[in-house]
DNA sequence: AACTATTGTGACAGTAACATGACAGTCGCT
DNA sequence: AGCGACTGTCATGTTACTGTCACAATAGTT
């Protein structure tokens, strides 16, 4: 759940799959279609992070379906970044009306949309970029999948160590516990929501040694913060 | 790394820039040019490694160039791949013919394209596949194949020692299964994902007496990473 | 202070993830 | 052909993480 699931939709096969590798090479999940058709289904399957939409494409074009997901509740909050040949800033702006969160013209430099992928997960979904975080004393690392506080290394399982980073990038803010299952863990499991209390506890243990552990606090009746101070 | 020049003649420049970053991120060095001019220029300015030909080519087809670069003895020796739309296994004999030492048609994946470039240079270019690499007491020499931990002697399997090569060149961060598979194995082969697990051992084992086995680490849910300490 | 709602904590069993050993198929070599 | 080295897969151990509970501790209310 640590990396992004990325739907793209493009009819030319070749650029395609240049661009799938290229996702797959930054450390993204790439999932591919190639019409509006498969796309609705990638999407009915599993909720992407994010799309990369190709504005011509056979069929219902790509400003269409950008307009239809914005309609839908349930992925008006997926960001879009239009893929198009076109330079003209009437498209541009349309692009955008169309409620695109990024916009980016042929020939781009694979580099360029990377940049631009990982600033509209960092700006819509911090969590899933994979850069390092830094808050106080404390270092994650996504790529390396390691932690450290003042400088002495952190040692942490799996879940604590997703809860930590969705903490380090959503500082300062209070969850319930239901939204740090759905977060954390992902939104169709089930599991008891005191079961969040016990990887909180885990985590603070870990943090203990470098008194980091005060930084996960505890909010009566709503749920748990991590803060600064 | 001794870093490959490769010359890419391609017109379409969507499809020069995504083959141009994929180039790069396999750490070659990419120089590009449209057509058959500024080839000849890129040519005569510094001989590359390798030739990326685009078949279709505005003015001076692929298989022209291809012709001139062999009919000259300067040039005789440059490996050529083509690319090619077309499927036609007369133009496959006819693009080998022309001196061809690989033949690919679009759309491809760019993993095989790597795949295949790095196969025409360890064929035509041994040396320039790589030179030794050093992290703590190991050390792996890819011309003379041969890897020593400590000053002893390391003995290693074909597999065992690309998976420690990719390791010593990518310290520090972890590597999903999938990822592994990508980049160590390559080509597009079906291998099961616990076989992963069945080499990291192999290689581990070999590195036990040196006690370097321990910079091969398991991270839990995530895959593995080669780290110093 | 007593009571209640909420959260902290230690223990534990089930399980998912990983390690390991064995084996059969493949390939190149002489 | 026969041999040895290497590979991929499976079955079986082994480990470490997970989720849940029971009960202890704490904060908030009256």
């Amino acid at each position: 759940m640590t990396t992004a699931d990325i739907l793209l939709v493009e009819d030319e096969p070749a650029i395609q799959e240049l661009l799938a590798f290229n996702i797959a090479q930054c450390g993204f999940r790439a999932i591919k279609a190639q019409d509006a058709t498969s796309a609705y289904a990638q999407i009915n399957r599993a909720l992407p992070d994010l799309i990369l939409l190709d504005w011509m494409l056979p069929g219902t074009s790509g400003v269409e379906i950008a307009r239809k997901l914005r309609a839908d509740s349930r992925t008006r909050d997926i960001p879009i970044i239009m893929l198009t040949a076109r330079t003209d800033e009437r498209d541009k702006i349309l692009g955008l009306e169309s409620g695109a969160d990024d916009y980016i013209t042929k020939p781009f430099s694979p580099r360029e949309l990377m940049a631009r992928i990982r600033a509209v997960l960092r700006r819509r979904a911090p969590q899933m970029s994979d850069e390092t975080v830094r808050v106080e004393g404390i270092e994650l690392s996504p790529t390396t999948h390691r932690v450290s506080a003042n400088g002495q290394n952190i040692d942490l399982g799996p879940t604590e160590f997703r809860l930590l980073h969705f903490f380090m990038t959503h500082v300062e803010r209070v969850y319930s516990r239901a939204q740090l299952l759905d977060q954390v863990w992902g939104d169709h499991v089930f599991v008891e929501e005191r079961t969040v209390d016990v990887h909180i506890r885990r985590l603070r243990q870990a943090l203990e040694p470098s008194a980091a552990d005060k930084m996960v606090q505890t909010v009566r009746g709503s749920g748990y913060r991590f803060s600064r101070t």
